[in-house]
DNA sequence: GCGACTCATCGACCACGGCTGATGTCACCT
DNA sequence: AGGTGACATCAGCCGTGGTCGATGAGTCGC
């Protein structure tokens, strides 16, 4: 139940992907934007957003020689859901199995 | 802003501490516990839960010959908001730089 | 005190994943 | 058509991090 919805974590444990979340959720940006404002070499960017698409928190929009990313709506909400469950459950006292 | 909220993730990048966070969210456990309800060996947990332990996302109470852990109330709630927030942003249409 | 048990730590091995460089494809422009 | 720029893919290197085995510290029962 949770395992399978934070999977997602696996992507983004890697700061560079996160960080490339961080700007695709305040605007769409194509491959040579995110190459400059993240300051990598590009096949380390198509990289990274080869394992997103793929696991489909981006999409991407080939407009002419660019293309186009944004994150897909709702891809984060089951992650985010599963996180919060877990976030509240720590304000509880669970009860202790005896050894 | 987001970044520093979510280095959390790099913990819960691994199956076997997303295991352990859930099934401490369930009850407290001592290390024997999860030995066997994980099935891994007793040096791995004691290695997953000392990195789980320095990153103040769960804690250790001694009790005896036992040590039972449970999750830290809070800890990750700032995770928490940080993923919502970037969830609910992938349901608004960002603006598009032009390149 | 002595043995049995729980747990933590250390050192070594090894696989997975990110980085790099080179190459290929496609669209645009002259 | 030829050249340029944007992007994707591939093969390879290499560092990080998980796993394993052995060992050490502390506790309980006899």
């Amino acid at each position: 139940m949770v395992d399978e919805s934070l999977d997602l974590l696996t992507l983004l444990a890697d700061p560079a992907r996160r960080r490339i979340v961080g700007l695709l959720a305040a605007e769409q940006l194509c491959t040579c934007h995110l190459v400059e404002e993240l300051g990598m070499k590009q096949p380390v960017v198509s990289h990274h957003l080869r394992a997103l698409r793929e696991a489909g928190v981006v999409e991407g929009s080939p407009c002419g020689r660019f293309t186009y990313y944004r994150l897909r709506p709702g891809a984060l909400d089951r992650a985010a859901a599963a996180l919060v469950g877990l976030a509240t459950a720590t304000h509880s006292e669970p009860p202790r199995r005896p050894c």
